[in-house]
DNA sequence: CCTACCGATCGGTAGG
DNA sequence: CCTACCGATCGGTAGG
């Protein structure tokens, strides 16, 4: 009977929007590109979603309620904090293999939400931060990491792994075990010899 | 007698919107924005400009510039490959704190480059990249560096240095050489103990 | 450097 | 899900 469903459709809408807007930015994309991409008239999208607003709500979120709950089940785990350190980077990486573009999108678009909205995605970013970072601070009070800025050494990690969504493309000589491997290599033991 | 300057001005436009760009993308801006910032109408901008294509052409280039310049510099010097990496980063975190829209504009909105120009631009990026990959795949080669994925080590160095333009704010805590110490600690001897 | 516009395109709605 | 359309805004030009 191949009812093609509304939630069904509704996705559709949300994954393309997430590619386009990764790759022309929020503001750069029009509901005419999303309706070529969908394959429907731009007033057709209106009848899954509210707005072009409520679409960048629906990728933010998503991507930052994944990270919430896994930050959540790595601070319940009783492990090491160095350990819960490396699982969180794994995490990182997986999340940016699998939704790139949602990813993306949440990492650099979500400056185009707005009101509440915006508060509240400002918000889970900072309690995500704050979480991670606590773990570092304990883990160098542990001695288990090395007494280096909590801050300097969050962000470097954060950005580490953001890099993966704008320059890896797999199977280029890097696999996604070697890549994970490797990350892990510079942040926990860097370069130098 | 206070001569303005038509050159003067341009800076200036330059300088704003790049500013503009980093905050809301450079789809995001109009053309009244600028003039809003700047203090002139719209139209008026076009005296200084050819086009806002043209501003952002004139951001792009001049950051990648800089950057290909500052790496055939160091590859000049006659030092170790560790010291010449180490050069590049505290190079990257100078010209980040200098010119952070500029900087913020380059890595982000460059997509926006059409025709030639955006070409050009790539393969700028390229060849800084490569000439960067060749100078940690020498210092692998002469013991002086980790055997680490070559391409893993470069991008995760360039995105560690990229986090200075989002997340960092000068008095708060933490200064510009603890900055450069930490960032250095951090991709060179790693996190664990 | 401004006023007065231009054609094009935007997000979104009405009505079917 | 489409056609037809709305008011607003866009980058840019003409002419002074």
């Amino acid at each position: 009977m191949a009812k093609r469903g509304k939630i069904n459709q509704r996705q559709r809408i949300l994954e393309e929007a997430a590619k386009l807007f990764k790759s022309k930015g929020f503001a750069g994309t029009s509901m005419r590109d999303l309706g070529g991409e969908v394959g429907m008239e731009a007033a057709s999208i209106y009848n899954h979603v509210k707005s072009k607003d409520e679409i960048l709500e629906s990728i933010c979120f998503y991507i930052s309620d994944t990270y919430i709950s896994q930050l959540a089940e790595v601070e319940q785990t009783a492990t090491p904090y160095r350990e819960k350190i490396e699982t969180l980077i794994r995490q990182h990486i997986r999340l940016m293999l699998e939704e790139g573009a949602a990813v993306s999108v949440a990492n650099n678009d979500w400056k185009y939400l707005t009101g509440d909205k915006l508060t509240a995605f400002k918000d889970a970013r900072k309690r995500y931060e704050h979480g991670f970072a606590a773990l570092i601070e304990q883990g160098i009070a542990a001695g288990e990491l090395q007494p280096v800025n909590v801050s300097v050494a969050l962000f470097t990690i954060l950005s580490a792994v953001r890099w993966v969504e704008l320059w890896y493309r797999p199977g280029r000589g890097v696999s996604a075990d070697e890549l994970e491997q490797n990350i892990l290599t510079m942040l926990l033991n860097g370069l130098a010899k």
